[in-house]
DNA sequence: TCAAGCATACCGTCCGGTCGGTCTGGTGTC
DNA sequence: GACACCAGACCGACCGGACGGTATGCTTGA
């Protein structure tokens, strides 16, 4: 899964977002590609055997890059319950300093690069997966991480599709929800060990 | 911005779908459009005069379909603070009935939309206004309601995306977090009027 | 009879991929 | 050191098919 990309592989995929990103993956071709690396296309098609590969390589060397960006901020992160939680809103919420222009460029383009080819979606799930199982054995009411990996996947979308821009106070208005729900989760637990408190019927939650 | 859109024109649109459905957007050709909906490609280009408006018709009819199903959603919601959280958990994590096939369709349908053709954000983006105008003013700490609806549009997400497998239980998880923690909002909201509880310093939330 | 609805044939463009070729640097051989 | 040889990097002209859009004509109902 994890291939070894070339430094001038590299570039040819840097231009390839480069291009989706100007001109919208409907306009991704191998000449544009080629011209923004500098390069001629039978050069651009000797390193990526066809337009398929080409995008492909792009959303794995993407996925891969998150994963080992999230698996960072957890090794970074106390041990205890709610640690991939703690890792996520740390790392993803705090001073968006991982919100970098860059980042918005190859998420948009792995999206489009979805869109145009649903297979590619695999890499992704395997990423997703990994991390979807740290967060299941968070050590707190499963649905706390899982929230908040949720509300920082909804921020992302928002962001990366530019549905609505990214206001650096939203966002930290969310985190503070979001530490709070996991504050109380934590101290609920401690409290309590006993099964959660007796809730209403989950039909309900009228104020 | 709402176009009339008569009954055939609705085929067609729900053809559209159904092809890129199957074959990805990338194969989204008139031709395959018509074919879908047992009409020539002169038919379908009389009623549509071209590709890009085909494809921009779709997304305005998906957006006021969300547009339409969050307002009503919020209409039959009790009055109160949080009300549009409310109504989203109510209606968007309340026994997956809305999670229907159709929507996935649509919706994925619109993602590869605007992956194509990114100025067809602008629909989505009014939208979201809207939607977001309704968050902000809903009573209560604001990045309460905020998070609810990113944690929804996450979990959306994953779900359109095929990232992960739907399972009920996990957005009943989700479902009861979020619940919670707009209790807790309420809550406090009602006990002090205060700014909310002295809190830590945002780089922290140690366990 | 006229217009709207639709079908068919066709055109021009664009683009992915092929293929023959050039250039460069490395390696052995004498 | 000179030479032959070779492999891999890279170029760019070209081809063939696909696809958006047009032009034109048929059919049906008012």
């Amino acid at each position: 899964m994890k291939q070894t990309t070339s430094k001038l592989q590299d570039t040819l995929l840097d231009a390839t977002e480069t291009v989706v990103a100007r001109q919208g993956i409907a306009n991704l071709t191998l000449d544009a590609v080629a011209a923004e690396a500098r390069m001629s296309k039978g050069g651009l098609l000797h390193h990526f055997p066809s337009k398929d590969r080409l995008v492909e390589a792009l959303v794995i060397r993407t996925a891969e890059g998150w994963r080992s960006c999230y698996t960072e901020a957890y090794e970074r992160t106390p041990e205890g319950p709610g640690r991939m939680a703690r890792a996520l809103l740390d790392h993803c919420l705090s001073d968006a300093k991982c919100w970098t222009e860059e980042l918005r460029r190859s998420s948009s383009a792995v999206f489009a690069a979805l869109a145009q080819n649903p297979a590619l979606i695999q890499p992704m799930r395997a990423v997703y997966a990994d991390l979807h199982l740290r967060i299941a054995k968070d050590g707190l009411p499963s649905g706390v991480a899982e929230a908040v990996a949720a509300a920082i996947d909804g921020l992302w979308l928002d962001w990366v599709l530019g549905i609505v821009p990214l206001e650096q106070d939203r966002v930290v208005r969310v985190r503070r929800a979001l530490e709070d729900m996991l504050a109380h989760a934590t101290q609920n637990r401690r409290s309590s060990k006993a099964k959660s408190a007796p809730r209403k019927r989950s039909g309900g939650l009228r104020v």
